[in-house]
DNA sequence: CTTGAGTGTTGGAACGTTCCAATCGTTTCG
DNA sequence: CGAAACGATTGGAACGTTCCAACACTCAAG
């Protein structure tokens, strides 16, 4: 039940060892009868090629290791979706831990892909502190996706979120709504630009005196709760941009409960497009991220780096997607002013 | 910006390899002032161990690896976080691959796990065919999650399915529900189980009469396909069993477009309690599966099969808990001329 | 017939650890 | 005072590969 080694084979075959890892690496230069007495034999003995061994020897193990900070998001099943194929595109091979969103689990999990001796490092959406990131790029390339990561020696793969802000506003001022709130992400990694990218976004339609941002979160509570604030104060909005889908939700549940309607009444943008999104009750309007292309790009600056070290980071900033949906409308008619609901 | 090695940290402290490779272990049969002396080297050096050096002479790894069939579900990622709490209690640290649902991925992720020399592999979900795990089991210990797998030396740990259809059914008739419909999974793993457990618990009932099946799938479309088939021919069921969420989604979204209410027409369930389900709008009554559970558990047979090799497969069945939400309610009329269950 | 250039094939030296047996000081104790 | 015991430290032999230099052959050209 143990493992057969590359000399077994060789024992079994009645050649050298050398002839075997020739074999194994599929040299041209094999007579056909030796190649195919050898893998008869590693076949014959189950022979598995020992990784660690190699990776010893060569002094690299030709795998990528990919840290990711939550499987639960499904935002990040895609970005590893498109590492995975341009990683595999390229002869290597990817391998992946997680955190759970928890630093020291994060940093863990970024020792072991370098303890492994992981060619390239790819850190996707990660809750550690830069430092982690900066530090592992003393040895091996390394970007991370989805957070502004200024650092000379580590790449990035980033959204352009203000700009998708921009186009939800854009969106929401082309059917005829002006007073457009803002719910916002809180802390969250990607918070800050998309709250930023809509008060420019406002004021570049002149709509400076309408900008109203309010706290929230990620989550579907932040939503709820920065939809009840909202409510509790101020004119109502006759629209409001969420920071994402999650928290839209949220926003979705206030307004069903007040027996408000949506987008007759007041129109919601999420963002991330998630696939609860598109589920035909929610209809949301949402932000797309190229997710895929985001993790094939990763994967592409990491492979680069390995080929060819650079010696300046390089910062690649995706353009993300309006993806228009049920969950908004034009305002209620200015006509009339407010509409009710019967 | 290469890798200090145990050798060099020795120079720079001016001990020997053997010295700092107790000190990096932990050993207490080191002198204070020595492991200072190492350990200040270390860090000066950027030293980290090499795990490929260190799996060779052990002849052990210390690592779990984990292959996961598609990450897009977020069920994989419970359990995923099941896994890596057990296996980070005992510890040890684990590693993930991905297939995507693609045999031949699938395939070549185990593959890369076994190479590295893994010291046990766990399967979420394999598509791949049986003999994949049967063949790692020859190397390692193998665990398959959320399939059956009947191999004498493969464990596995599943869902009762069929027991969770069963509580469904139990839920449904004790609302006072007779005519049940079910929408399967089509070929997907888990969809044969549910569809038995859904005909045993109706002849239970003394349903058997009302019993009528219609083929879906594990996707929105499916589910709508089935729906669609379910209200085109026969009479129109009171409720509607439905093989998972997602399936149960596109049901809705037909019930909606034919204006059936939920649950006052017809009442729908669905099954893996995803979040999706959770979501006001949808308010699905589902069958959650003790997804993080499934993952300790599985972590802990391997382990276990690592510290003392077992002859005969454990195949654990844990049990699955109903959760009701808002598609559940009584059925439209009280059926006249036939008693309701008190 | 000798040389030179291929073909195939081979042994040996790494690679960075762990672990064992051996060594070197000290201290303790008879 | 010598031996024994102990604590701290050390060199060397693995582990399973890769890769290089070297080696046999065979065959063509000189």
């Amino acid at each position: 039940m143990k493992h057969a080694t590359i000399l077994d084979v060789a024992r079994e075959a009645g050649v050298s060892k050398s002839l075997v890892s020739l074999v194994m690496r599929d040299s041209d230069r094999v007579s056909p009868s030796s190649r195919e007495a050898v893998l008869e034999a590693a076949k014959k003995l189950g022979y598995r090629p020992n990784a660690a061994a190699r990776t010893m020897v060569r002094q690299r193990s030709s795998v990528i290791g990919v840290m990711v900070s939550d499987l639960h998001n499904p935002f990040f099943a895609d970005v590893i979706d498109g590492i995975d194929m341009a990683v595999g595109d390229a002869g290597y091979r990817s391998i992946l831990t997680t955190g759970n969103r928890v630093s020291d689990r994060e940093r863990l999990a970024v020792a072991t892909l370098l303890e492994m001796r992981v060619d390239g490092l790819i850190m996707v959406s990660p809750v550690v502190n830069r430092g982690c990131a900066i530090e592992a790029s003393e040895s091996v390339p390394v970007v991370v996706v989805g957070k502004a990561t200024r650092a000379p020696t580590v790449d990035s793969v980033t959204n352009d979120d203000r700009n998708g802000a921009g186009m939800v506003i854009d969106h929401l001022v082309e059917l005829g709504h002006r007073r457009i709130a803002h719910i916002d992400g809180g802390i969250g990694a990607g918070s800050q630009p998309r709250r930023t990218g809509y008060s420019r976004s406002m004021k570049r339609h002149g709509l400076e005196n309408e900008i109203r941002s309010v706290r929230g979160g990620f989550t579907e509570d932040g939503g709820s709760m920065g939809m009840q604030s909202l409510l509790a104060t101020g004119p109502r909005p006759t629209a409001v941009f969420v920071a994402n889908d999650l928290a839209a939700i949220g926003v979705l549940k206030v307004l069903d409960t007040e027996g408000l309607s949506v987008p007759d009444d007041i129109s919601v943008v999420g963002y991330d497009n998630t696939s609860m999104a598109a589920s035909h009750r929610l209809g949301l309007t949402t932000v797309d991220q190229p997710r895929h292309d985001m993790g094939r790009m990763a994967a592409e600056l990491v492979l680069a780096s390995i080929d060819q070290p650079r010696s300046t980071a390089s910062h690649a900033v995706l353009s993300p997607k309006l993806v228009i949906r049920e969950s908004t409308g034009p305002p209620p008619t200015s006509l009339e002013g407010e509409k009710r609901r019967p």
